[in-house]
DNA sequence: CGTTTTATATTGATATATCAATTATATTTG
DNA sequence: CAAATATAATTGATATATCAATATAAAACG
């Protein structure tokens, strides 16, 4: 009754499953674009559908821990693909702007962003993609209580 | 048609469920050992299950490179959780064996990984943890191809 | 045998993860 | 308004992730 080893449990697999496909995302990216992570490529894709967004928010969004995204976002200033400037209003903050190589890099990754979801997903129906978002929505909650 | 912000996808979901469960396992493990990692405890338990592993094999299972693995065992000997000895039968290996410390702390961090497990899964249906598995193997399998 | 190929693990370089402590600015409150 | 508190981000320390290059030993092959 649940004395399991936690390599034969679900949430072994979720971890699995996550690895996997962080592995194809991370090769069919860079087989696009040299100089950059998938992770760093999820933040020019959230900055790009807002960019009045914090530090704090954008690293909610991505899981990550502000001192990561801090040193995420300096790599990702020196290597020219944002701009960053001090936020008026709140001096605290600052204002994260894609540059002109971040948005056509933008263009670069979004189709194969694309395709890395579809490989993925491909051979699932609609309805076990509904019901696998509904189990995880609970483990989370569950883990968030 | 999958023109989805990722964000907006299953994919996102499964990264955001595993890291919650990291999370509350982290903690709670640190509530009762304090210098281990989950990750530590994973190695702990596999090797418990089978000490005759070597650290390849080891990293497939944790989902690690073999670099990982190496500065992990490093860590682990250092922080004496492990013994490690030279593979009389092949030289390239290594024999990895728990120490008495290690025993000690397995015994105290299973109630905890159990409760960790029962955490997450609560409220679950038998069925729906089948389905979940099927999916979570299903996408395994596409990412893998 | 010796040479080539393969397997196991390490090391170096760089990116990220995480916690705790700190700095700087904003907000709340007495 | 000044002091206390809260928020945003940084920094330091340490662990892990990942790739490429390397060292060493074992296996395969001619």
């Amino acid at each position: 009754m649940n004395n399991k080893n936690p390599t034969a449990t679900v949430l072994y697999l979720i971890e699995h499953a996550i690895k996997e496909y962080r592995k194809i995302s991370q090769r069919n990216i860079s087989k696009i674009v040299k100089d950059i992570t998938i992770d760093q490529c999820l933040v020019l894709i959230i900055l790009n559908k807002d960019d009045k967004i914090s530090q704090n928010e954008l690293a909610n969004l991505v899981f990550k821990d502000n001192a990561s995204i801090t040193r995420m976002i300096e790599l990702m200033v020196k290597k020219d693909y944002l701009n960053r400037t001090i936020h008026q209003e709140d001096r605290r903050k600052f204002n994260l702007e894609i540059t002109e190589k971040g948005k056509k890099t933008l263009e670069l990754i979004n189709p194969v962003a694309k395709l890395n979801r579809k490989t993925a997903l491909n051979g699932l129906s609609l309805e076990e993609i509904n019901l696998l978002e509904k189990t995880l929505n609970k483990i989370i909650t569950n883990c968030k209580i």
